[in-house]
RNA sequence: GCUCGAGUGGCGGAAUUGGCAGACGCACAGGACUUAAAAUCCUGCGGGGGCGACCCCAUACCGGUUCAAGUCCGGUCUCGAGCACCA
């Protein structure tokens, strides 16, 4: 018998797939639905690595599975294409960013097919065709119109090499996304998003996703809510006063000094109050100038007094003093702290430094040598006096709201989202900016508003995007009040077109409506969405934030956009370190798929790791898995008409379907019953499949029946192989097929092994009957070693499982 | 500094969630087939001891709970990832 040629093989199953529309999802099928999503592709000119195969490999068994069993799989693939890699290889080599983009979204999609993956490309869709950003500009006018979308004059993140400015989810870190460079504050007028606003719904989307732990608590990190209050400092100049944002209001009369952001503008508005304004000033600069690593955690704190202006306790009335200094954020509550030396770390630091007073209202520490931030009685702090922390915090507040000199109070990290970059590459703003009325929508009939052609991508001198050279796109009427006016020139940051993404998959030629509305109750939420971890604090945030908006407004009918997300580890080279282009260690997977085959080289990625964790990348051990394979299509030579019936087979290959279930078939139920546990064990289920194959070798027989249900087994794994034998067996395509449920009758033996323990260490095994009496059990096992009955003090027994004897 | 995650043979990794540690695969060694090689097949393969049926040790380290611990609890070490003056 011939080997496997798995060129030729490979060849003509792509292409029946391709002719017959195998993968194609059917909208309104009367099949339960199954929503399975990767990530889309950013489409760089580099094609697809390593790490797309091992993103994709596991949804993509997962797809053919569930369409095996019987369900409608909506399995799509798209092109997240605006963004900066285009466009900085456009202005590098003059090509214009579509060219490039068409091009490359060309060789990804000639990779993928090779792969074998079994996409709907039917659903297509490109972030950067106007046909979908008329979309995505539509949804910003929705924003725009329920005051969602501002512009405003804000202290921002810049990256001085990209020229554009960035959002904290972009900037982590305080080096650019995508440069690795550091990032500047810069103070611009920018558009945002108002994100913070729907904090609490994104932190309620949280824990409804089911998804790990740690994925959860990175999102609550981030999303940073904290309950405290705001109390007021009147200041002893002027009619000002300083408004604090505190965890712990239950310390107010440990405040023995108030610290503001350089940046404050209590600053420019006492400044003829100020003594040392010039000192402030100076200060000031140099914090600006500092990048935010610099003024991070770690390094000794700076700062200095504000001379002429003192701040007023609102209960003691005292005056204390108040200091400019950059370790307050000016982004983060209100710009402004209470300082507390003796129960905050780093009021402790800095109060140390400046011989501020340190003034103990909490009992339990000792202050003498650092902060002490824990539980205790308080102390010196008049009404609270003899409170705990927890009934402090309580009394506090409400005697704040009671006199009005504060409120309570929830402060979250996130920030609203800068929407916008001075690029050429992104989705033009529908927004005309007229000087009499302002900032003007578009009409929604008037979209797509379509980025205009140009040979010139780079920003200008004053960081200006390139839309604004184009004077004939750039000048237009007002849609208001008709005057001449101009239109916004900045682009959406490329984080826009992926923030809804995953809905136009289920309409995506629809030109009248951004979904229709029957589309979207019938796919409702995805299934299961699977990406890279670095998204769960950018792109996450920004689809639920999107997604909560649309479901707001009554644009989509369920609340969720994904019930269930997983995060795919990284490959790693044999040393360990990240596989990259720069660091030279990255292997293109083309190579693998001619020298192994897609069919092997699907299976050898899920062989080798876990789906979430990091995996080392060798070639050396994927002989075990051609040779599998080969001895997979050797098994014909073997096969028996006869109806030879062999209860171990049977065994062996209901164990590996019952494994399959486990892992993947039920996944919401097993992921229930074993909630900690990772699920996407794809390894073991390729590890059973190869012990019945090994078992039918050594037997040297195979049913037909028994193998064509292996093969449907093995098919959502090795699809071509699979195909090309169950064609010539049985003379059908085997896509049509469904997948066999794993028999539990076949599963039950008459007989189990029993370890035998003595005194709890292994001394035997017996053979026993299922679910024997303990007394046989017992009787069994004493026989068996020859031991005395008498000197039996306890047994310990779990039927089928052990038993252990205590003497 | 804080928060997660991980640590099992020469290697990648299993272990029905507390019940025979090392499934499956790689590599290696010996053998069969072959003029030879490749491919394939058989056997062995954590460490130590014994002629031997067997025995002892072993899941990073120390301690605990339990009839029983890779798995649970407390502590330590190492590696990896993320966050980092968030008041």
């Amino acid at each position: 018998m011939q080997p496997y040629r798995f060129k030729e093989v490979e060849k003509k199953w792509r292409a029946i797939w391709e002719e017959k529309k195998s993968f194609k999802a059917e909208d309104f099928s009367s099949k339960p639905k199954y929503y399975i999503l990767t990530e889309f592709f950013g489409p760089s000119g580099k094609g697809i690595h390593l790490g797309h195969v091992k993103c994709f490999t596991p949804t993509e068994v997962i797809a053919r599975y569930k369409r095996l069993k019987g369900f409608n799989v909506l399995y799509p693939a798209g092109w997240d294409a605006f963004g900066l890699p285009t466009e900085n290889y456009a202005i590098k080599t003059g090509e214009q960013p579509e060219a490039v983009t068409n091009r490359n979204i060309g060789v990804f999609k000639r990779q993928l097919k090779r792969m074998g993956y079994s996409f709907d490309w039917d659903r297509e869709i490109n972030t950067s065709d106007p046909g979908y950003y008329r979309w995505t500009q539509w949804i910003f006018l929705r924003l725009f119109k329920n005051g969602l979308a501002y512009k405003a004059e804000g202290l921002v993140n810049f990256c001085p090499h990209c020229m554009t400015t960035l959002s904290n989810e972009d900037s982590q870190g305080g080096v650019c996304d995508r440069c690795h460079g550091e990032v500047t504050q810069e103070k611009r007028n920018v558009w945002y998003l108002r994100m913070k606003d729907y904090s609490e719904k994104i932190l309620a989307g949280v824990e409804d996703i089911d998804m790990k732990e740690s994925l959860k608590e990175a999102q609550r990190n981030w999303i940073g809510k904290s309950v405290g209050g705001e109390v007021d400092f009147s200041v002893t100049a002027g009619d000002e006063k300083i408004t604090v944002f505190t965890t712990r209001p239950d310390t107010l009369f440990g405040a023995t000094f108030v610290v503001v952001a350089p940046e404050h503008p209590l600053i420019e508005k006492l400044k003829a109050n100020i003594k040392n304004i010039d000192d402030i000033m100076n200060y000031k600069k140099r914090a600006a100038s500092k990048t935010a690593v610099d003024r991070s955690a770690g390094n000794e704190k700076t700062g200095v007094e504000i001379d002429g202006v003192k701040a007023v306790h609102p209960f003691t009335n005292e005056a204390i003093p108040i200091y400019a200094a950059d370790y307050i954020m000016m982004g983060y509550g209100t710009g402004a702290v209470m300082a507390v030396p003796a129960h905050d770390e780093r009021d402790y630091e800095f109060a140390k430094l400046f011989g501020a007073p340190i003034k103990e209202v909490i009992s339990g520490g000792d202050i003498s040598r650092e902060a002490y931030a824990g539980d205790g009685v308080l102390v010196n702090s008049d009404f609270l006096n003899g409170c705990n922390v927890e009934a402090a915090k309580i009394k506090m507040t409400e005697r704040l709201e009671e006199t009005g000199r504060g409120r309570k109070m929830i402060n979250y990290k996130m920030r609203d989202w800068p929407f916008n970059r001075q690029r050429y590459w992104g989705e033009p703003f529908p927004i005309v900016i007229c000087d009499e009325c302002g900032y003007v929508p578009l009409d929604e009939e008037d979209l797509p508003l379509s980025l205009p052609k140009t040979d010139d991508f780079a920003p200008d001198a004053a960081g200006n995007g390139p839309l604004s050279k184009i004077n004939e796109w750039k000048k237009c009427v007002c849609p208001k009040c008709k005057k001449p006016a101009v239109r916004e020139t900045d682009t959406m940051p490329n984080w826009a077109g992926s923030s809804w993404y995953w809905l136009r998959f289920m309409d995506p030629k629809n030109d009248k409506d951004f979904v229709s509305r029957e589309k979207l109750e019938y796919w409702g939420a995805v299934d299961l969405y699977t990406g890279g971890v670095e998204h769960v604090t950018r792109h996450m945030l920004y689809a639920s934030f999107w997604h909560n908006f649309l479901y707001d407004i009554g644009e989509v009918p369920h609340k969720l956009p994904f019930k269930r997300r997983m995060c795919n580890g990284l490959i790693l080279d044999e040393t360990g370190k990240k596989m990259s282009k720069s660091s030279n260690n990255s292997i293109d997977p083309l190579d693998v798929v001619e020298r192994y085959g897609a069919d092997a080289f699907r299976i050898y990625i899920l062989f080798i790791g876990e789906y979430e964790l990091n995996t080392l990348w060798s070639l050396k051990n994927i002989s075990g898995v051609t040779r599998f394979l080969n001895a997979v299509w050797m098994l014909r030579e073997i096969t028996d008409d006869r109806d030879i019936v062999s209860d171990k087979h049977a065994f062996t290959l209901n164990a590996a379907l019952k494994k399959y279930e486990e892992t993947i078939a039920d996944s919401e139920a097993a992921h229930n019953a074993y909630a900690d546990h990772n699920d996407f064990k794809f390894n073991t289920i390729i590890a059973a499949m190869m012990t019945f194959v090994n078992e039918i070798k050594a037997d040297g027989y195979i049913t037909r029946e028994e193998f064509r249900r292996f093969l449907i087994m093995l098919n959502p794994f090795a699809p071509h192989m699979t195909s090309e034998i169950y064609e010539n067996l049985f003379g059908k395509d085997i896509m049509d097929e469904s997948f066999p449920d794993y028999d539990a009758s076949k599963l039950t033996v008459s007989a189990v092994q029993l370890p035998v323990q003595v005194n709890g260490k292994l001394r035997s095994v017996i053979t026993i009957g299922v679910d024997a009496p303990e007394a046989e059990a017992l009787g069994t096992a004493l026989e068996a070693l020859s031991l005395d009955r008498a000197n039996v003090k306890k047994v310990i027994y779990k039927a089928n499982k052990i038993i252990n004897i205590i003497m």
